[in-house]
DNA sequence: CGAGCATGTAGACACTGTCAAGTTGACGGG
DNA sequence: CCCGTCAACTTGACAGTGTCTACATGCTCG
């Protein structure tokens, strides 16, 4: 957090990250590659190494920084709902969508173990799928939900929300408005689970 | 369908599709080079642009395969399912996730539209999607899920599944035995459509 | 049997990731 | 104050990649 003056060239690390996402966001994935992103940053094809050990290094990073700020999203967006516990995963699944609809650079590379490889795990342990945990246990709690198959409720509200969000990017299922999508979706959820508690 | 007797190599085609998979399936998507293709498949590096007119060509003709197995899956595990609607549902669900597992390299290829351009459409328009919409579609005819919200329930249908599948394959959601996994998700999926039907 | 064309070869180019060695410039101790 | 040290950055090189162009080979059919 503290601003330390940089040595050179202010911030480097941070510039290259940037200039990843912008990257991807404009041309693609596959036209993400060191030497553009240094290019882009305005230094040479190596200057990127004396900040990550090498290309699946900065991938991993982004990853990282990604896993945050899907965490905040859901945060944000329960913040915004209704406190009732199944607003509340209602909320938590919106966010989700959100996060990878507004950031779809980092969410491409967030999922992608042969390149980000040594990024966190992709579910177990992050703390926005501990988040959907205790939003799953606390509708069941209030009787939102069937007290039965916590780990597959767990399972299957995450697959929706992560299916829905690739789907969406990855230009599958023609939506008009996907972010309304979204709300659909996970509205019925929450409405089935109840049904059946 | 008919085996022309090849002019040289002997269905060259077919060949490098298949060291793709191959070398996909060893090395991961990273490590898919059209030269190393033609390495295995003991041809120059030029001979697979005789077949394909560049690498995403290649990858879109797999993906292409991909669908068409996909759909495959869906129906042979329909087959083998009871007829009820619901379990019809159910099937298709769990055919979706099994041809994943069962074919990782042509689904880490499927839905990649920077690598496969120009591949089929990911859902509308397949016949996997159409199939997983006359099951649901049968199964609220036939009072095995609501009524209302048809396209929603397809989206979530479809999202669960591929989300999965997904997860499954990129290492995420620490499941002991994946394949029972998908038949509990998918049990508890149809099981809450019921409920609220 | 000979022309045409699908099939495969050979070489070249610009680009990539990464290794090795040099250059710059801020810093802290004598 | 000045100089060594060390991180940040540059320069140059190498193997590997996708793709372009030109060339060789040998089935197939008129």
């Amino acid at each position: 957090m503290a601003r330390k003056p940089p040595y050179h060239h202010g911030d480097l690390r941070r510039t290259l990250l940037d200039a990843s996402l912008a990257l991807v966001e404009e041309e693609g994935l596959a036209a993400l590659s060191l030497r553009e992103v240094a290019r882009r940053a305005g230094v040479t094809h190596q200057a990127p190494y004396h900040h990550f050990a090498d290309r699946a290094a900065l991938l991993g990073a982004l990853a990282e920084e990604g896993f945050a700020l899907l965490f905040e999203a859901m945060r944000a967006e329960q913040d915004r709902a209704h406190r009732a516990p199944g607003a509340q995963l209602a909320a938590a699944g919106r966010g989700y969508v959100q996060f990878a609809l507004g950031h779809p650079a980092h969410f491409r590379l967030m999922f992608r173990p042969e390149l980000s490889e040594g990024g966190p795990a992709p579910a177990s342990g992050a703390p926005a799928y501990d988040l959907l945990v205790g939003a799953v246990r606390a509708a069941q709690e209030s009787g939102a939900a069937p007290r039965r198959d916590a780990e597959t409720q767990v399972a299957l509200c995450w697959s929706a929300a992560h299916g829905l969000a690739s789907l969406l990017l990855d230009g599958g299922m023609g939506f008009d408005d996907p972010k309304q999508a979204a709300r659909e979706m996970m509205a019925l959820l929450v409405r089935l689970l109840g049904a059946a508690a």
